[in-house]
DNA sequence: TTGTATGCGTTATCAC
DNA sequence: GTGATAACGCATACAA
């Protein structure tokens, strides 16, 4: 049943050379005449013959592949960024090879060391923590912080990521303006950077207008599914009727609160005003509020740097942070 | 700078034994006494030795990867499905390795090449058109149908789909019963046979009820994307504003038709009614009246086929359709 | 410019 | 039970 794959012994029989010389042609290295260049090319294209990349790689310890770790495929924000990671690697002839880690460490570990094991040339990885088994392979992190890094100039890893910290700040701001006094933050996972940083730039526009948050206010959900945003906002006005502004560390989470809002009969802006980020594409239907990432632009970059550290170009500023933008709409 | 990686040979040599035992205790092959398992259990364990998959996959031609090819994997739906079939896959020991095709039939047509060239053991294609090139695979394809196939029993390829005619037979039966007589119907892509199933579906509603859809009643977009959904209703509203009744074929279609419809000052449900198709996560927030697709159950039952075919598996029943549901909300 | 021979890390065949 | 050894398909050091 299996076709017989056509090796390069083959088409160095058929061309009349050897297999060094057809090897030589295939990956334009050393020398050889336009002749038998011709000759072998001919050979190759009658035979239809493939190059098995895996024998390349058992040989050159390395293949073409970027393996991407993403912690949840289904949530719109992470397949665009895939999606656009993927397109800027296939334009520079790599191959982008990406798993879904479910934000489960273990798995994303296991997934590296396979990665690893199968040469790849270099990692994206968005992730809570750092890669630390493999030193040796190009690694660019994407949204997450893998370290606790406060000062962007001493670290030596790679992210691109927009700026979280900005992005509180403007959410906070926002909301501060428009009248809220009592706020709160909803986020799945604190122990992510992210989400934790977007805390940070809330604070410090509250602490600007002379307002803080207390822990009360602040909620933690499961994940970042609409429904743990209902639910949050529902214990949150329950057991704090006088919160009358609400931060998201997603829109998603955004949707499930509006949801419950209205349904509760709470006025959404009048008595609750809401904030989102990321800007999901359906966040202009429903009208949120919300600090628009560049979902595209954090991609290309991380392809675009992973090519470079192959590449082995220097990079010195390896962090990069990219600007974010409120979006206002009519929950504010 | 690139870790020595240890090889079976040294795993030989330090348990004092022959590659070949290593080998078979390894993968439980064969004969081996208690003893020199434990020994080379232990070097192993000691070493931290990894088996190389490449130098494996080269000898035995086949590995234990699963390529799934997906259009967009930035659509909730697609990275959701995605998900699904990658935790059902892992369950049963596989990795799955997800590439985005981007709608683009060559790039897809490279990818399979490329998974096959890795000796992949199967592909789970969600795309328009059947894979020719490599019948010594096991290809489960999702969503949509390879071929233009009216007789289940007939086809000899897995496809796994939810029931696309019943769905649109649903929409229509909705649309009618709240009494349009207008319909019009909005769709990504109508050379995918989903897509076309929908209409025919919705046009068996409507016959029953003595209507029908003519051409200038349904308009083609370049995505589902919502900016294409609002510009189609927009032109659809345009030159037939008699219009009151609406059937989009993804909910992200519909999003942009209820902010075009919103912005217009048309009255929704009133004036238009729409009815979307997936039940996205944000269509419950939105308020949208869709028809919902299993999607989970479809992911799981594509990964669990795919193990079952790598089996070997009898199965005659190849083609699978799973239920759909009509989730009344606020828009018709 | 070209060819020979060896090795990458496995698995499988065959003898012992 | 166990051990040499060939082979998978390719790239490269070394000769020629």
């Amino acid at each position: 049943m299996k076709k017989h794959q056509v090796s390069v012994k083959e088409i160095a029989q058929l061309a009349g050379t050897s297999t060094a010389t057809v090897s030589r042609v295939l990956n334009q290295n050393g020398r050889f005449s336009k002749e038998t260049e011709e000759r072998v090319r001919k050979v190759i294209a009658e035979t239809g013959y493939q190059l098995n990349p895996l024998a390349r790689s058992l040989r050159t310890t390395h293949s073409n592949i970027i393996g991407i770790l993403v912690p949840d495929i289904g949530y719109e924000f992470y397949g665009t960024i895939t999606k656009k990671i993927q397109e800027t690697l296939m334009e520079n002839d790599y191959m982008a090879l990406v798993s879904n880690t479910g934000e489960n460490l273990e798995q994303a570990a296991q997934y590296v060391q396979i990665f690893k094991n199968y040469n790849a040339d270099g990692i994206i990885y968005i992730g809570n923590n750092e890669i630390t088994e493999l030193p040796e392979l190009p690694i660019v992190y994407v949204d997450r912080d893998p370290r606790d890094a406060q000062d962007m100039t001493e670290e030596n890893y790679t992210l691109i990521e927009c700026d979280n910290i900005q992005g509180g700040y403007l959410a906070g701001e926002e909301l501060i303006r428009k009248g809220c006094r009592h706020i709160a933050y909803i986020v799945f996972d604190q122990t992510v950077s992210t989400h934790r940083k977007r805390l940070q730039g809330l604070r410090s526009a509250l602490s600007k207008a002379d307002l803080d948050i207390s822990d009360q206010y602040i909620i933690t959900t499961g994940s970042f599914l609409i429904e743990e945003g209902f639910a949050a906002v529902k214990q949150l006005m329950t057991s704090h009727p006088d919160v009358d502004g609400i931060f998201f560390s997603s829109d998603s989470l955004a949707f499930g609160g509006l949801r419950y809002l209205n349904q509760a009969g709470f006025s959404v802006p009048g008595q609750v005003k809401l904030i989102g980020f990321d800007d999901h594409s359906t966040s202009s239907v429903i009208g949120l509020t919300t600090i628009r990432q560049p979902v595209s632009e954090i991609g290309l970059q991380a392809g675009l740097r992973m090519v470079r550290m192959i590449a082995g170009e220097e990079i010195h500023r390896q962090r990069r942070r990219l600007p974010v933008e409120l979006v206002v709409r009519g929950t504010t």
